[in-house]
Formats: C-alpha cells, sequence, structure tokens
DNA sequence: CAACACGTACGTATTAATACGTACGTTTTT
DNA sequence: AAAAACGTACGTATTAATACGTACGTGTTG
C-alpha cells in the first residue's frame, strides 16, 4: 500500500463523527483528511481536494441531501472515490438503495470498530464489503422472497414452455409454429394453465407465473 | 457453553472428511460423533443417535440423495438439528436452494479454517452464517437484479395503474367499472402503455411491467 | 400563445382469446 | 391390468383484444 488511505468523514453528529476517527486513527494506513456534517458539505469538500480523496465513510441518515443522493452524486461525479455506507438501521429498503446509489460497502454504527476499519480497507480497494447484520438481514429477506415463491402450480413442462412463449408476446399462432403443433392444441395447454393457476385469464396467469416463480 | 458441538460430517470424499475433522478438532469445543459418506448414511446415524446431534456439516454435492434433499428431510425430522452447507462452488442457485432446504449457514470449501469453525459456532447458536464470498455472490446478484428493473419506460400514473389491474385479470370493462371510465378509454391506455413499452401485447406487458418493476 | 403531454372517448373492422365439450394415443402411476 | 396424467387436436360459439384514426378539454411548459 502506497501511502495512506485518505479518508472523508461525513456524520451530522460531531460526537460520532469523534468515534470513527478515533478508531479509525489507531490504523496507521488511515488518514482522516477531513470531516464534513452533510452531504453538501462532503461535496464541497471533495471538490476543494479536487477528488483526491480515496473513501468517504458517509452516515445515510443525515438532514439535508440524504446519504443515498449523495453516494450517487459522488459516484457519478468521482467514480475513483469509494463510497462506504454506516448507519445505526439495517433496514433491507436503504441497504439495497445505497448499493444501487454507488457504494461499495455497507457497515452498522453498533458493529465494533474492526468491522468499521475492515470495511474501509476493503472498499479501498474496490470490493466490496457488508458487515454480518447486513448480510443477514439481506439473505434472509432475499431468501424469504425466494421462499414465497416456487409454487409452480404443478405446470407439466410442456405447460411451462407454453407460459415462457406467452409472457414474450407470442399468440397461439405463433407459439404452435415455432414449437410445430396446432395451435389448437396451444389454445388447450392455455386454458389448462389457466385453469390450473386458478387465473381469470392471460394476463393474470402471466403475472403470477413470474411472480410465483414459474419463469426463470 | 455446556459441553462440546457434537457434530456429524458428511462428505462423500474421505480426504475431505479427514482435513475437515483436522480443522474442527482444533477447537476443543467441538466433538465429531461420527461421519457419513453419503446422504442416506447420514440419516442413519442420526436415527441412531437418537437425533441427539448438534450440527450437521454437509458437503451438497454428493451421489445418491443429494445434499439440498438431505438438508430439507434433516429439518423437517430433526427441527433441533443445525445444517451447515459446505460447497466447492459458490453458484447462486445452489445458495438459495441450500437456505430454502433449512441449511443455517453455508460455507464455501476454500474459505479457511476458521470460517468453518465460526460458521459451525453460529449455526450451533441458532443464527445463520455466510461465509463472505457466498454473501458477496448472493448480495451482488441481488444488487444486480434490483438494478436491472427500475425502468418504468415513462408511464404515467394513470397508465401503470391500468397495468396493475390488468395483471390481476381485470378485462377492460371490468376496469372501467372499477374506476368508472368508458371502457374505450381504457382500451386507449391498454394501446398507448403497449406502444410506450414497445412489448407486442397484454401478456407480455404485464409480464415486462413485473420485471422491470413497474409493479410494486 | 403555441406546443405538448395527459386523460378522456368514439367508430369501424379484424384478429385473438375464451368457453365448453370431446377425443385419442402414450406414458406413468397405482 | 386399470386408472390417471400428459400431450395432442378439433368443433362451435362468444367475448375480448387489437389496429388505426380521430377528437377534445385541461394543464404545463417553452
Amino acid at each position: 500500500m502506497k501511502g495512506k488511505i485518505r479518508t472523508l468523514l461525513v456524520d451530522d453528529h460531531k460526537i460520532i463523527r469523534d468515534g470513527i476517527r478515533s478508531i479509525l486513527e489507531m490504523d496507521e494506513n488511515i488518514n482522516i483528511v477531513d470531516e464534513a456534517k452533510d452531504g453538501t458539505e462532503a461535496l464541497n469538500i471533495i471538490a476543494r481536494h479536487n477528488g483526491k480523496i480515496d473513501v468517504v465513510v458517509l452516515d445515510i441518515n443525515m438532514p439535508g441531501l440524504s446519504g443515498i443522493d449523495t453516494t450517487e452524486i459522488i459516484s457519478k461525479l468521482y467514480p475513483k472515490i469509494k463510497v462506504l455506507g454506516l448507519t445505526m438501521h439495517k433496514q433491507h429498503a436503504y441497504i439495497v438503495k445505497m448499493m444501487e446509489a454507488g457504494a461499495l460497502g455497507y457497515v452498522l454504527k453498533d458493529g465494533g470498530g474492526d468491522q468499521l476499519i475492515e470495511g474501509l480497507k476493503t472498499v479501498f480497494q474496490g470490493k466490496n464489503y457488508y458487515s454480518t447484520e447486513v448480510t443477514n438481514t439481506l439473505v434472509n429477506g432475499f431468501v424469504k422472497k425466494q421462499q414465497s415463491k416456487n409454487e409452480d402450480f404443478g405446470l407439466t413442462k410442456r405447460e411451462v414452455e407454453i407460459v415462457k412463449y406467452v409472457s414474450e408476446g407470442l399468440s397461439n399462432e405463433e407459439i404452435s409454429k415455432k414449437i410445430e403443433l396446432s395451435s389448437r392444441t396451444v389454445e388447450t395447454h392455455r386454458r389448462n394453465i389457466i385453469k390450473k393457476m386458478g387465473v381469470k385469464n392471460t394476463a393474470q396467469m402471466v403475472a403470477r407465473a413470474i411472480k410465483k416463480g414459474v419463469l426463470k
């Protein structure tokens, strides 16, 4: 590692900034170049440093420009700067939004100092870092979603195939040509599928099939 | 911790079982009570122990009864037994299936001994454990999926409303009654939506709307 | 003020989907 | 061997969707 990791601290509470600073300064490879109390100030400071900052440790819940918006702006204006999200809450929605906005990592405030340091170093290398609590939340949410799916209504292979084509916008006629069948057969399949799934028509059939994970 | 963690090792390769054993036995809190070379044998051994096993460390890729099926059976027959998945591959599909089957944790074989021990202890406490490589795969996949969504095709509020009703299986006529409109207007909306989204018909419209996250 | 998007709505004609019954050979299950 | 599920297919009639053009009041934006 050549030189220290130039770090910018952003949080609206001074006490928290002080806490983070004291944790990060224990590591000799980390250099906190500045602090900001909100997103706007952070952007100004980054500009003042000509973008020569490696990592921004950023609180999500801030007054004014939100952490998510700030992250989005930073990652667009300065793609080289890595953002490490920091929060008290491990809500699913927040995490996903931060990731979408361009943050590389996400650490909980009550996660301990070592997680913070590890996270900072990891994102500095351009890799993703999610603290354990965060990943558990995410993965559990993900698995739950998956579980709520996987209701295949006892559709046969052929029937799933038909649903797939229907969802791609093909008519019975077009499907029949594609898989060399009578369009009447495709029609029968469609009817049977609708019956099996207990839906009213094709539109609902497609909707439910996708939501329940019948289609990949 | 009262007594050692009674552990059962399941893997079809003896060499790997030996390797895992040597790693786990370094920890004084872990006691490997038995080994099995496949799912069937594992179930027999568990029965012979009257279910008095704390954690089963289970390879996913096994001949005969698969790791996923074995996990499912174990977690149904012996809900108290915790399963820690073990694999060489970090494919998304495998991980999700293991979670669905009831595994509490998931560790990669090339993840190092400390991960294995940490994972075992964590699932023993009834908590989830996913090794870093695994979570990165999962979370990245998840974030990507989220990102691939959020294309709203510039649909208006009214149009999104129509799509929602259509996906619920309502006809133009039914929608028109529901929101007090002429069915001809609903029809026009439907036509405009299809045009805006660049799809061929209602079925594809619904499919794409759901996949792209237009509907919640 | 003109242009544009939005939501509303109709006319006319064509195409596609739906409803319901029926049928039959093949494979799978009991 | 009998029963059930699967995939195949047709007849007939009705309902819904699609295509394409047109129109008009309201609000917004250039």
